[in-house]
DNA sequence: CTGAAAGCGCTTACAG
DNA sequence: CTGAAAGCGCTTACAG
């Protein structure tokens, strides 16, 4: 037998469709026998409203698009996690952007979503120059990247993040650390930090840029090489992952941690942190930026009038662990 | 401005609403002259088609939900992101289901998908007696989970590889090592072949369950007490957290690894495998596991009369590393 | 080659 | 307190 559906139900309780309808929403006056006629009804039949009607005619979908480079990455699986978290707690469904790191996909999900009349977006991936953001007339939000005009960013503290781990780098003896980062376009807050720091102290700063589109592998390569080349008693890195890499690379080529290099990540996912409690890490509030961003979006959703408020960054905070 | 409908577009070109449906759909015969104006009031309207309105006459949504514990979760984080991705290849868009580790969820998300009409189901968690998955009737496809009759399962070779690694550790030298694992249920293939192969070696098995539904934290803690009360010389982990807990402990307690104690974990997931290049472990092919979830499914999906054939398991393989 | 009409499964004014 | 009818934005027989 076929799904049922509203007609089914009147039928078998006797009434109308709106009445069953009525019943569903609560909406109006119902006598307790109708009402426990169409519940009965219901259930026999077990049936389940079908949301997708209902949205037609809502014009909502109770849907929210969250794009990310991928979360086969810890850091943006956990967002990711906390995203859901917030949505679902908000009675909004999450539809899963993967753009498996690549701005074509980017760019299609946008596309995509705006067909499938989602309610919102939340982006979080770092394709420059995607241009579909700036002609999507829907509620979108920003977290850790500027979208564009009017798109607000939620962003946790990168400035003093940068600041937190060169000075700690510096305090703990290191001359000559290096930022491992992917891009060193202006915007970079935490480069920015590193520079402004490593000038206070009179060290000289050495920024590498891996680029982003590059694969785990030839970034590890291009850090192993780098390190290799270029003398260096300390990293920086802008995520946990380099942060690792830099630290395989220490093993195998038998420099000690710390006392050779010492070793800085930033995210302080909880997945990698279990994996490697010692690393010394800046840690973003993953959990308070989804729930910021979740807040956020559902504001601009149902206030068509909110503003792209000036948002104060959320703040981070050094763990100290071995490896420096 | 109001989002354009294809009355908009019809206006626009000066024909019906048929007609702009038919070119949008490319059905049947058009003039040229036609499609040209068509198309031209669809990029001047930017006129996007309503995938909700097609949805409840096509009767499918092209969407799949994707049931798993959590995304935080590295191992799964990789895993949704390659279910994503076959998804795409194929014209799906996939609503994440994010359990954040409770049944309750996993009970709501199944009621909420059905409402959604959503094309099919992946479930991917551990929680056992979900009474609700007896009781959809939309195609189901579980990964290394029994959800139920004519559900079909996708699994990799548990078997096997509870004995690479049970053998492996036997291997190098370890006399007793521990199994670590969430449950010991019967269906417990990998804890089934660690029995068997140390009752082979005439070496006595020790099982250790923590349980599912602790936090990572409480598992930690119940993992460190087990081993300092229980002399042992190997860990078989079946996942890689837990071996990396392992791992933490034995820094912690002085203890070298791998001479003191040899550890392997399970899983062997990207992310993990980076962030800890030397533990060895047994990798499950999770990209495989993905794809041939979504391909049963979409066979569901299509054909009504597919059974549930009973799948030959994926192939695992040790990784051999440092820590044993 | 093109259009008027019915219908997908609901909700919501509007009557009664 | 309950029902008949219109409509959400599309597609699809059915005519012409």
């Amino acid at each position: 037998m076929n799904r049922p559906k509203l007609q089914d139900v009147a039928a078998r309780a006797g009434v109308s469709v709106t009445t069953v309808s009525r019943v569903l929403n609560n909406r109006g006056y119902l006598s307790d026998d109708i009402k426990r006629r169409v519940d009965d009804a219901v259930s026999e039949l077990g049936y389940r409203p079908n949301e997708i009607a209902r949205s037609l005619i809502g014009q909502r979908s109770t849907l929210v698009g969250l794009i990310v480079p991928t979360v086969a990455d810890p850091f943006f699986g956990e967002l990711a996690s906390h995203v859901e978290g917030a949505l679902a707690a908000r009675g909004y469904k999450m539809l899963l952007c993967d753009c498996h790191d690549t701005p074509e996909r980017e760019e299609k999900y946008l596309d995509l979503l705006q067909g499938n009349r989602v309610d919102g977006i939340i982006s979080s991936t770092h394709n420059r120059d995607v241009a579909g953001y700036g002609r999507a007339d829907l509620p979108i939000v920003a977290i850790d990247r500027r979208l564009g005009e009017g798109i607000p960013t939620v962003n946790s503290d990168n400035r003093t993040g940068g600041v937190l781990a060169t000075e700690h780098l510096i305090s703990r003896g290191s001359r000559a650390p290096v930022h491992l980062t992917a891009t060193d376009h202006p915007g970079n807050q935490r480069a920015a930090a590193y520079r402004e720091r490593m000038a206070a102290h009179g060290l000289e700063p050495r920024v590498m840029a891996y680029g982003y589109n590059t694969s785990l592998d030839e970034r590890r390569a291009a850090i192993e090489t780098w390190l290799t080349v270029n003398p260096c008693d300390g990293v920086f890195a802008s995520d946990d992952l380099t942060a690792l890499m830099a630290l395989e690379w220490a093993r195998k080529t038998g420099r000690r941690v710390p006392d050779d290099l010492r070793v800085v990540g930033y995210d302080g996912s909880a997945g990698l942190q279990l994996a490697v409690p010692g690393l010394t890490t800046v840690r973003q509030p993953i959990e308070r930026m989804a729930a910021r961003a979740v807040d956020l979006l559902i504001e601009r959703m149902t206030d068509a009038a909110a503003g792209a408020t000036a948002e104060a960054p959320l703040p981070v905070a050094l763990r100290h662990g071995w490896t420096s």
